[in-house]
DNA sequence: ATGAAAGCGCTAACAT
DNA sequence: ATGTTAGCGCTTTCAT
């Protein structure tokens, strides 16, 4: 910095004032200092400068690098952290890695608000965070004082479905439910009120989060003959369309499927899984701002932002055939 | 610090002498200074520290977000680079941020040299980045001046998948390769030098990395009589497996197939597909070594760390049944 | 608009 | 073993 100063002719504080991008410095001086700066290639120190502020202008991020959702929120929160002058600082939760070692890491680095995402914390110690230090938990709902919570709405994702699904003519339409997985309860409710609004029986089979969970679900759902099933997620779906192909029974034209969570699964092209995806831009968008209008002081009552899903329509989902199943198209 | 000093009854500089874990405090003045740190929640500054001391003592790894293998390398450069003392700054590429982004917040937080997972920087520009500090692609061919390559032994795996199905009495073994993708040439030269050196005609199909390519290539492959491939990739794999099976033919019991990546895709229960995996610690382990030992100022000349690759067997492979194809078993 | 000078919270060389 | 002191490379207040 002294040697960018010498260059272009004028005092440190100069070129501190110019690389803040705050006014005190002419245009011939930003001119002057910026030449300077680039002839020498100058960068300025990243640590000085969180040192020296008051504010670090850092977000601390926690993160699970097996979770693909988590590298959508990642690249979203950077994208919504920039324009409002803030820098991303990233922490990893692995198997060997626990989210207290994750955030304490990121509390070193002194950052003014920690963004979790699908944080598996306990409500106490979120807590106790949130006394500190502005916390918002992305994607995972938690009861914690002080902890504000920015996530999909769930019950919407199935409603969303189950209403695609009677548009396209189906009635018996069946929801393999996620156990008691997280969310798996507010999807079920969703389900069960979205068939009653449409005027039809809503029919529950138990499943689970993993490819078994779907597979063993199949044969009740083909008992119950069902023409449309809405599955708790992705990877359950996938096993449940494996087995029902394997029954000899065709998807979409026997049988209409919606899975949720638009993972890598479902995009592969030989699955086209129609899903419901989450909207990570605006999850982030509303994780930073949260954040951010705490720091600036807004003294609002922490609380939850639902974001509404959307539905991904490939091929798994069809209008129904109408013929298999004869006259009896009245319900269960 | 200043408080735990005067907590402690002691000096900063004694603070700092135990925090750093050097000799030079007794016991005694240790315990206290431990114990005062305690009673107020003492955390030493992390951008403080980084600023203060000489060396940063700080490994910068670029890694992207939506590869699923660089979370378990992520994982392991952690807990290898903590057992020597280091410390590592995650810097993101995505789509919206690229890797030359990612790169330069690493500098700016002037860490002591840079590890990059798949790295797809040109490598001119590399070569300028190994002139300033040790620079080292994992996962990643690259042949730039200065830059130290860790790397998966890509012909080795194709040569234990080839191995594995000649074991299993395989002789018609067919290789659906990833076409113009990084690593193809190597897997496809291991495949024919692996057949060879088992008296066999190696075959090879053209392909792809994705779904589609693998599905394209199964016509081909099941005139050719295979009774057993090896593809390029797991999602490749994929696709070729269920257009294997929509024409009627059983994995394993007709064909056996053979991925590449121990993706997620590969560990799917209902795929459960025997897949050649690469070692994540081991490659972690070896990048952090080699990035120390220049940072210790061995003069070593840059090169290549090969690792080799491990077959994971599932249940797509499987003994040939010799009923199918007669007694023609001496070839295609 | 520009510059001087005092921190930020540590580390590390040196003295005691 | 312990304390003193001068940085590290910035930011920021206050003069000029």
């Amino acid at each position: 910095m002294e040697d960018v100063a010498a260059r272009a002719g004028v005092s440190r504080a100069l070129v501190s004032i110019v690389y803040r991008d705050v006014p005190g410095a002419s245009e011939a001086t930003r001119a002057k200092v910026l030449r300077a700066a680039a002839e020498l290639d100058y960068r300025p120190d990243h640590r000085a400068r969180l040192l020296g502020r008051q504010r670090t202008r850092l977000l601390g991020v926690v993160y699970g690098v097996h979770h693909a959702f988590h590298g959508d929120l990642v690249e979203a929160l950077y994208a919504a952290a920039e324009p409002a002058g803030y820098d991303v600082a990233l922490s990893a939760v692995a198997p060997s890695r626990d989210e207290q070692r994750a955030v304490q890491s990121l509390l070193d680095y002194r950052c003014e608000a920690l963004i979790l995402l699908g944080s598996e914390q306990r409500p106490a110690r979120l807590a106790a965070l949130a006394e500190r230090m502005p916390v918002v938990s992305v994607a995972r709902k938690v009861r914690a004082g002080g902890v504000d919570v920015v996530r999909t709405d769930d019950a919407g994702g199935i409603r969303q479905a189950v209403e695609h699904l009677a548009g396209l003519g189906h009635r018996r339409i069946v929801h393999v439910d996620g156990g008691r997985a997280p969310g798996a309860a507010e999807r079920r409710t969703g389900y069960r009120q979205a068939m009653k609004s449409a005027g039809l029986d809503p029919h529950v089979v138990p499943g689970g989060l993993t490819e078994e969970d779907g597979a063993a679900a199949a044969g009740e759902a083909l008992r119950l003959r069902a023409t449309a099933v809405a599955v708790f997620n992705d990877r359950s779906a996938i096993g449940f369309l494996d087995q029902v192909r394997r029954r000899g029974r065709a998807v979409p034209d026997d049988l209409s499927v919606i899975g949720y969570d638009d993972s890598s699964l479902a995009r592969l092209s030989h699955v086209g899984l129609t899903t419901v995806g989450q909207n990570a831009k605006t999850l982030a968008e509303l994780a930073v701002g949260r954040a951010l209008d705490r720091l600036d002081g807004a003294d609002l009552p922490p609380g939850e932002l639902v974001v509404p899903p959307f539905l991904v329509v490939r091929g798994t989902t069809a209008q129904v055939s109408g013929r298999r199943w004869g006259s009896e198209m009245t319900g269960f």
